[in-house]
RNA sequence: GGAGAGGUUCCCGAGUGGCCAAAGGGAUCAGACUGUAAAUCUGACGGCACUGCCUUCGAUGGUUCGAAUCCGUCCCUCUCCA
């Protein structure tokens, strides 16, 4: 019996309604931590933080799912330790969703690392051995207790050679069929990532073999590792159709605002991305009209908020000349406010999505989204 | 009044004869960041007709092929003793 028919009284995924001008699509996931209506932006707390937010804030903003990982809570505090604390839900005062990645980013992100059939072994920065393997990984996610736990994967560097991919989506496969060996707990849920690079054929194969296995989701990972929009894209485009319509499809890292509409326009349901939070914190800002940079002079004396259409509590309650401010005398609250807006910025984007999917108004949306959004480039 | 220490590019602060337009911080300005080793990182930061030239290391006058660095004089700060 495959994970997804052992898990389904525990994880749903219902599609609601999909966009009759484009392959956007709305829907509803059921986790045992609660509801996650589709498309959703996921914010990124790598060590069971939303980093400069508080757990309270994200659920006055009504953020549905956050994003965690298995590499940092393993290295600290161990997952043993937030086992022992009851699950990262309840380590980390978070009582909705948490889908946690495999570390199979960190494959691909971290320098010193070496990879063989086994799985991942990584020098920390104390010069530790660090391994990391299809089992120990999905063992520490299941000792954080996650709602959806990221099969272990390597996240393929670009550009990559056809063979280099080949070898690696082969093993990348046989470590799925250990992650799933070793899946326990059937109210967790475990997402297949699809691999493959640049290559159409090896993408297709990927969603073939993962499929085979009859997951709850799938995931497109291996796109923005350095191959520029237009190839994303084009990877996006090409995979999502190929990706059942009744799981949740899932784009992993992905990303800018821009990047959201396109991806949400293929019919991608769920992505995390830590750009709103790490912008954020070095002083970018997003908006309806573009990115700002709340450093610059020119916010010096402008007493407007971040962005005059957003109702986050950052925009109704402070100026941009505030929030400079703050970055200029290296004060804590300007992060703070910064990804309240972010985040508030990236909720409000899906939200508005969602909506304009469910009336059929998704390609209306993002070209407006997009006139707007390329207006304060082009005044500049 | 006596003894001592010192004045360096926006600020702090290295530099005691050439490799010095002058280390390193800070400030400032700009950029980067896409399943987070990031409240981080990178670049610029005297001027210009810019593989070179000009101005700059309290002021001024010297010594020297060559001075922020050595010498004279002056101005100013700080510490201690009266």
């Amino acid at each position: 019996m495959s994970i997804q028919e052992q898990n389904k009284d525990f994880f749903k995924f219902k599609l609601i309604h999909k966009d009759k001008n484009s392959n956007a699509r709305a829907g509803e996931i059921t986790t045992p931590h609660g509801i996650i209506k589709t498309p959703v932006f996921m914010p990124v707390g790598t060590h069971g933080t939303i980093k400069a937010l508080q757990t309270k804030e994200l659920l006055e903003m009504n953020i549905e799912i956050i994003l965690s990982n298995t590499y940092h809570l393993h290295l600290s505090p161990t997952s043993e330790l937030i086992k022992k604390a009851g699950g990262l839900h309840k380590f980390m005062g978070w009582p909705r969703p948490i889908l946690t990645d495999s570390g199979g980013f960190q494959v691909f992100s971290l320098q010193k690392k070496s990879i063989n059939e086994e799985g991942a072994a990584f020098l920390d920065q104390d010069g530790k051995n660090i391994m990391l393997s299809p089992e120990t990984s999905i063992n520490i996610q299941q000792n954080l207790g996650s709602d959806i736990m990221m099969a272990f994967d390597e996240c393929i560097p670009y550009p990559a050679t056809r063979n280099y991919v080949e070898q690696s989506i082969k093993r990348t496969h046989r470590w799925l069929d250990r992650c799933i060996a070793s899946w326990t707990n059937p109210q967790q849920s475990i997402f297949g990532i699809i691999q493959g690079s640049t290559y159409d054929d090896y993408r297709a194969l990927c969603v073939k073999e993962l499929t085979d296995r009859d997951l709850p989701g799938y995931a497109i990972g291996g796109v923005s590792v350095g191959e520029g929009p237009d190839l994303m894209e084009r990877i996006v485009s090409y995979t999502a159709p190929l990706m059942p319509t009744n799981r949740p499809r899932y784009v992993m890292g992905v990303g800018n605002p821009e990047d959201l509409v396109m991806i949400w326009d293929h019919g991608i349901d769920m992505s995390d991305c830590i750009i709103p939070t790490k912008f954020a914190r070095g002083g970018t800002l997003f908006t309806s009209r573009g990115k700002i940079r709340i450093k610059h002079r020119n916010y010096r004396r402008d007493f407007f908020p971040i962005d005059p259409n957003c109702n986050c509590y950052a925009c109704k309650n402070f100026t941009r000349a505030y929030i400079k401010h703050l970055f200029d005398s290296n004060e804590i609250l300007g992060a703070i406010l910064a990804t309240t807006h972010n985040i508030a910025f990236y909720k409000k984007m899906a939200e508005d999505a969602r909506e304009a999917i469910l009336s059929d108004r998704f390609v209306e949306f993002k070209r407006n989204f997009l006139e707007n959004y390329n207006k304060n480039q082009s005044e500049k």
